[in-house]
DNA sequence: ACCGTTGTTACGTCCACCGATACGAAAAGG
DNA sequence: CCTTTTCGTATCGGTGGACGTAACAACGGT
C-alpha cells in the first residue's frame, strides 16, 4: 500500500542452482512471505511465486507440521508459527544487533544533516548486507532491499571490506569480478589500486559502478579490535552526490562512522 | 555446558512424512543449528542430524546462495547470514510479542510469591506454544521446549483455549484425542463438560494429563476483544500442586493473568 | 442454479536429490 | 618430518520423492 515514489533497486544474481536443493528455495521465500505478510493464502502464494498451487501447498504443509506455519481456525489461510519466531532469538545473540541500536541516532542526525539516504551495512563473514536504511529528503530516491548480499567489488561499502582485508592480508575472492555497468572495476590490477587508496583515504565511493546514475559514499566502522565489522553509507544519484565527492559531505560521513566505532568501545 | 537438573519433557509427534516435502524438514533443522550456535561445521551437523554429510552440506550451500547462511573467512565453518536475522524482524511485529514484554515482571511476581515455575504460553492460529518460561525453586523442576506447539485437550492452557472457542460457538478439532496418559481425556463428552467447567471457573487444570507426575495450573489473558491470546501457567511435579489444587494457588494464577490482560488494554 | 473462488487430494511420470566415494588441504599426533 | 585423521568440497549414477496435471468439496457472490 501506499505510492513508491523511490526507484526499487535489487542487486540479485539469478537462480544458479548449482548443486544446491532447489525445494528449499521455495521454502524461504514462503517463508518470508509468512513473516512479512499477516496472513497468506495458497493461490495467491503460487501465483506470487510462479509455482503450482499444489507445491505451495505441499511445503506449507511441511512447512505446519514442523510448527513454522500455523492455518487459521475454520481452514483458511496460512500465517507464521511459534517456530518461526524462535529463530528470532539469534537477532539478539549476534553483537551485530547493537551495533543497530548504537548507530540509529548518529544515522538520523546525518541524515538530516546531509539530506540524503543513510544506509548501515553490517558484515556478515565474507558478505555485506544492509540492515538499516533512512530515507533522505529527496522526492525520488534511491533504496537497497535490505539484509541481501550485495557485490564487494561495484560498491561503497563492499571496497571497504576488501580494502581490510587487503590491509589484514587476506586474499581477496578469485572469483571473476561481474561488470554491472561499463565504470565496475572489473580489472584486478585496478581494483587493487583502488582499494589501495581506499584504504589510506578511510573512506570509499563507487559513482555508477553497480547502477547507472547511482553513487555512494562509504566509511568503515570498526570494532575494539580495529576490524570493520560494519559500513556507514550514503546513496543517491548521482546529481546529488557528484563523481567527485564533496570534501565535507566526505568528512561528515568519516566522522560519523569514527563516532559509532567510538560509541561501540564504550 | 552447566548441569541441567530439570527433568526435559518434550512432547513432540513422529516424523509422519505424509504428502509433505522432507527437504525442508532438515533444511529447517540447519536454519535453527544455525541460528542457535555461532557457527556450525558441515560433518558436525550431519553426525547431530544423523544425516550424511554431502547432503547437509548441499543443503548449506542453498542457504548460502539464499543469504540465509555465511561461511567464515578462509572457507571454514558455516553461521548464520543476514536474511535470517531479517526474518527475525517478523517477531518484534507480531503483537504477541509486546505481551511478553508486558507479561514478564508480572510473570517474575508470581513465581516469587508461589516458588513454582511460570510459563507464558501464546496462541498461534490453532495451536498454543510456550514462549517464556521463568525457573521455580524447585530443585528438579519441569521446563517444556519453548516454541513447540502442545495438545490442546491434555495441558491446562490448551484446554483454556478449546474452552474459548467452545464460548464463541467454533468447532471443536474432530480429529481423535491423544492418549497420553490415562488421566488423558480423550471421550468428547467428558471433555466438553470439562470445558463448561474449565470455562466457568475461569481457570483450567491439567493433572497427569500429558506426562504422568505433572501437573499444571492455568488462567487466560484476553485482549481488548476479549479473546483468549495467550494463558499464564505455573507448572510443576504432582507433589508440590496437588491434583485438588489449592484455593490461594488458583486465585494468584488468575489474578495476574487479568492484571496481564488488564495492562494490555492500556 | 451457475459461476468463480478457495484449500485439498489422488496419481503417475521424471528428474532432482541422495549416498557412496574420492580429492586436497589443513590440523593433529608421534 | 612423515603419517594419520578430519575437515570442506566435488563428482557421479540410480532411484524414490517431489513434481505437475487434474479433479475434488466447500463457500460466496451475481
Amino acid at each position: 500500500m501506499g505510492r513508491e515514489l523511490s526507484t526499487q533497486i535489487v542487486v540479485e544474481s539469478e537462480p544458479s542452482n548449482s548443486g544446491g536443493v532447489m525445494a528449499i528455495q521455495l521454502a524461504l521465500e514462503v517463508l518470508e512471505s509468512l513473516a512479512k505478510h499477516d496472513s497468506v493464502g495458497v493461490t495467491e502464494l503460487s501465483r506470487a511465486r510462479g509455482s503450482t498451487k499444489a507445491r505451495v501447498y505441499r511445503h506449507l504443509r511441511t512447512l505446519v507440521d514442523n510448527g513454522y506455519a500455523v492455518q487459521d481456525l475454520g481452514s483458511e489461510r496460512y500465517s507464521a508459527g511459534p517456530r518461526l519466531v524462535a529463530l528470532s532469538r539469534v537477532a539478539s545473540l549476534t553483537p551485530f544487533e547493537s551495533v543497530v541500536r548504537l548507530a540509529r541516532p548518529a544515522m538520523m542526525r546525518l541524515r538530516d544533516d546531509t539530506g540524503h539516504s543513510v544506509n548501515l551495512s553490517l558484515v556478515y563473514g565474507e558478505t555485506v548486507a544492509i540492515v538499516e536504511t533512512l530515507q533522505g529528503n529527496a522526492l525520488i530516491g534511491v533504496v537497497m532491499r535490505t539484509h541481501t548480499s550485495m557485490p564487494l567489488h561495484s560498491t561503497a561499502a563492499g571496497k571497504l571490506l576488501l580494502a581490510d582485508w587487503l590491509a589484514n592480508g587476506i586474499a581477496l575472492p578469485d572469483r571473476p569480478y561481474e561488470r554491472f555497468t561499463n565504470h565496475t572495476i572489473t580489472d584486478t590490477v585496478v581494483l587493487r589500486r583502488e582499494l589501495y587508496k581506499v584504504q589510506e583515504q578511510g573512506w570509499a565511493g563507487a559513482p555508477e559502478e553497480t547502477v547507472l546514475g547511482v553513487n555512494a559514499v562509504s566509511a568503515p566502522i570498526r570494532d575494539h579490535h580495529g576490524d570493520v565489522i560494519a559500513m556507514l553509507s550514503i546513496m543517491s544519484s548521482i546529481q546529488f552526490i557528484p563523481r567527485i565527492a564533496p570534501r565535507e559531505l566526505v568528512d561528515a560521513i568519516k566522522c560519523t562512522a569514527h563516532e559509532i566505532s567510538r560509541a561501540l568501545i564504550l
